[in-house]
DNA sequence: TGTATTTTATGATTTAAATCATAAAACAGA
DNA sequence: TCTGTTTTATGATTTAAATCATAAAATACA
């Protein structure tokens, strides 16, 4: 999102992050801007019982987690490496300043975020008020503009599992992998050995 | 937010909203942005039912509808005055003038955009993964920081009818009188001739 | 290459919240 | 002040999705 020289003019340091190890933690204070150069990171809630909320999923040239930067509150959720990363960590005082010194720097943050704001609302509006089916479908449909889903001959393949699915949509996994059938029986989307098309 | 004088200045102009007036409509393409001087706006969606989902409530000061205008997308949901209102209207092209020639209001955008995402998210984890009584104080407690509760002998004043706390949490009215009841006898809430304070 | 783990799958059962039904209290407007 | 509408309230019933149980297939990994 903001070029990688710009971020290293302003002392941006590439730090690499092991699969499954945590970027930082809900409650904590945040203290740079990430943007991630290679690698995939969640962030997510997890309730008393441990059940888990995918916030986000964010892949190479996304940044994540400004919105606390920019409020000086705490993380509302963890940060974890899906896989291996590697990313940018710009910290708090020089990103506001490359902010202030490059003023069409904030223009594309405004679109980031309107962006991701965005996708919370109709995935609200989703999660209260609409049946299983119907809340896939919209994430799948979300997914294929804004996820990194691949299109090859048997249409768009949705690299998600039955699980993912669930954690982002606030479903059981057994749920998903039924209304995935159903979805799959009206031909809205194809099963070809296990794995989901659109 | 953007005070009157600049508004002004770039040529917006200020339309009064009967109560139950729509302002925009989801599906629409966004041509203005949109500040309210007095009065209420809910912004929310119906799903094939007629169920509502209320994405957010705004009061003077605030502006609403600024995601898509950045994005060029459609609307996601329905703005409506919930009361008569009064509110500045500038057109997107004067807006973006705007924003290029006054950058110190890019910031400001950015930290109302990154509060709405934050609200948000902790919206979104609690709607998926938490029980009434829990969604519905959570709602509360933002509600305390963010919409604008006043405060008086017996705590904060809840202003919301116990319909839109449904509307606002994916939750039934009769759900929500249930958990309120449950939560004034767990000391949580005081119910005082019917109107909750927290 | 064999073993452990994850993912997908399916049927049976339970349960929390929605729905349905009804009504009293409060409020709005004529 | 009367009347219609909205809001709050409560009990009974239904239902959709969660939960529970189990297992096969696929994948990771040592």
């Amino acid at each position: 999102m903001i070029s990688p020289e710009l971020l290293e003019k302003y002392g941006a340091l590439k730090k690499a992050f092991d699969k499954n190890e945590i970027v930082f933690e809900e409650g904590n204070l945040p203290t740079y801007y990430y943007q991630i150069i290679a690698g995939e990171v969640k962030m997510s809630n997890y309730n008393d019982e441990g059940r888990e909320f995918i916030q986000g999923i964010f892949y190479k040239e996304q940044s994540f987690g400004e919105p606390p930067l920019f409020l000086n509150q705490k993380y509302p959720a963890n940060a974890i490496a899906v896989e291996e990363c590697e990313v940018f960590m710009l910290s708090k005082s020089n990103f506001m300043k490359l902010l202030e010194e490059n003023p069409a720097i904030s223009l594309k943050i405004i679109e980031n975020l309107a962006q991701r704001l965005y996708y919370k609302s109709v995935m609200a509006a989703e999660i209260s008020t609409h049946e299983p089916e119907h809340r896939v479908l919209k994430l799948i449909d979300h997914g294929i503009a804004y996820f990194n889903f691949q299109k090859d001959k048997n249409g768009y393949l949705i690299n998600f599992t039955r699980q993912q699915i669930g954690d982002l949509t606030g479903l059981r996994v057994e749920t998903v992998i039924r209304a995935i059938k159903a979805l799959e029986k009206k031909g809205e989307l194809k099963i070809i050995n296990r794995k989901v098309y659109r």
